[in-house]
RNA sequence: GGAGAGGUGGCCGAGCGGUCGAAGGCAGCUGCCUGCUAAGCAGUUGUAGGGGUAACACUCUACCGGGGGUUCGAAUCCCCCCCUCUCCGCCA
């Protein structure tokens, strides 16, 4: 959520950097709500003043037992502020009514671009800010990871979806190993070498912990919602792990805050018909492990680059070769300010494919789920939030498959991994 | 699922219709004092939203788990809900 003042005072200009995300957003209404709202409580509270100091005098006439006379008087005033009551209550209820409107509104305003993001309209206006690792040649066409998968038994898309339908998986053998190697690896990696403190959230959220992040109001229909029962599966650990200090202040000294944390996540993929419809690349269920970071407003674009290295790291140590694009601001996420993708180089499709989105919220999220810090003898302020995928474990495993895929259809393990595997060095048939 | 207890400021803990944003203690901050990390004395210390200011100051309103109600007036009375704790049962 934007803050309330900032566009009190610069309506115009947030207009213009919302609408460097493609679509205008007219903002007249905010102007409309926020003065009817104070209109509104300016009037309250005045009556509120009134109710409490007369009540005062009927306290203090009823106590001096003297005589009738107070007694009378008392009851004048008695009967006039039934009606400031009667008012007020009245005007209460028109106020919460503005409130809800204003919240409602501003609820479905994402947020503004950093002024560094690059200008664009969709994916094809990202920026590559560097590229890392030379793709291997292959003497033949390299295949893709279903197939290698399926010819090595440890993918079962068949019955995966006699499970569960399209866009499950079931992993068997080396795959299922695999899978949990990648996840322990990574969260060794983040929390012994980057500093971060694993966490293990809940994997089902209130709804308002998706409105702190920023899933909720706007986009219901990618989510699974749990019938009968007030949850939501999540769609990635950023929200419980965001959420995890809703509420609170945080001291200075405590930033930032890093956690690293591993979870399914569940999205319904609305609108994606038709799009990667083979394979793991874009399931309903599948596996991350997710940093987040709690930042100062003065270090955040700092914490951001170190975020997005952090993630990197992983694809260095697995020897995959990789990119990362400064996302433009037609194609960045409503709750992010600037974002990072790190796309993984998959020879058997022939691209780079997403395998992480690194972002810095600022304090959009923060706003939205009351997670503030306490500067140094100074008032509360909201921190910036930022997390990143460290990385998409499926995704991972895809780039496994496909880039080390040897001629004869097995895969050679990398080696920072076998100790996960039992020290297996290639995924055989059998 | 059954039986009890309780939710008050950073923490502990009083208050049980008006003078309560809330005693007291702890912690924190600021002075003073004492030559030595301690103790003592005095003062101070919540959050949000209006108004106001160049910015302070200042001022008003709200907040005692959440939501309703009674009342001129509620932390205090009534109703509903949520959460926590203890005991019993059941269970991964």
């Amino acid at each position: 959520m934007l803050d309330i003042k900032y566009l009190r005072e610069n309506l115009a200009e947030a207009e213009k950097r919302l609408a460097s995300r493609g679509g205008a957003i007219d903002l007249s209404r905010f102007k409309l709500l926020d003065e009817k709202r104070r209109e509104l409580l300016k009037e309250a509270e005045a009556l509120k003043e009134k109710r409490n100091s007369v009540s005062l005098e009927i306290g203090k006439l009823k106590k001096s037992v003297s005589g009738s006379m107070e007694g009378k008087e008392a009851g004048e005033m008695l009967a006039e502020m039934q009606g400031v009551s009667a008012r007020i209550k009245s005007l209460d209820e028109l106020i919460a009514g503005a409130e809800k409107e204003l919240n409602d509104f501003l609820l479905f305003i994402p947020n503004t671009p950093h002024a560094s993001v690059p200008t664009g309209n969709d994916a094809n206006d990202n920026v590559p800010v560097r590229l890392w690792g030379e793709p291997a040649k292959f003497s033949y066409p390299p295949l893709e990871h279903t197939e290698l998968g399926g010819a090595l038994g440890i993918i079962d898309t068949e019955r995966a979806g006699k499970l569960s339908g399209a866009r499950f998986s079931l992993l068997k053998g080396a795959g299922a190993r695999l899978e949990r190697a990648l996840i322990s690896f990574m969260l060794d990696l983040h929390t012994a070498k980057h500093g971060y403190t694993e966490v293990l959230p809940p994997f089902m959220v209130k709804a308002e912990m998706l409105v702190g992040t920023g899933q909720l109001p706007k986009f219901e229909e990618d989510l699974f919602k749990i019938e009968g029962w007030p949850s939501y599966l999540i769609p990635t650990a950023e929200v419980p792990v965001t959420n995890i200090h809703r509420d609170e202040i945080l001291e200075e000294d405590a930033l930032p805050v890093c956690y690293a944390a591993y979870t399914p996540c569940f999205r319904k993929e609305a609108g994606s018909y038709g799009k990667d419809v083979k394979g793991l690349i874009r399931q309903h269920q599948f596996n991350k492990v997710e940093l987040v970071k709690f930042s100062t407003p003065e270090k955040s674009y700092d914490e951001l680059e170190k975020l997005t290295s952090d993630a990197e790291e992983v694809l260095k140590q697995l020897n995959l070769p990789y990119r990362v694009m400064a996302l433009c601001t037609g194609d960045m996420g409503f709750s992010s300010a600037k974002t990072y993708d790190i796309e993984v180089w998959l020879p058997g499709q022939g691209k780079y494919r997403e395998i992480s989105s690194c972002s810095n919220f600022e304090d959009f999220q923060a706003r939205r789920a009351g997670i503030r810090y306490r500067p140094k003898g100074g008032k509360p302020k909201f921190v910036h939030t930022l997390n990143g995928s460290g990385l998409a474990v499926g995704r991972t495993l895809v780039a496994i498959l496909e880039n080390f895929q040897q001629e004869d259809g097995s895969v050679i393990v990398p080696d920072i991994l076998r100790p996960y595997m039992g020290g297996m060095e290639r995924i055989k048939r059998g």
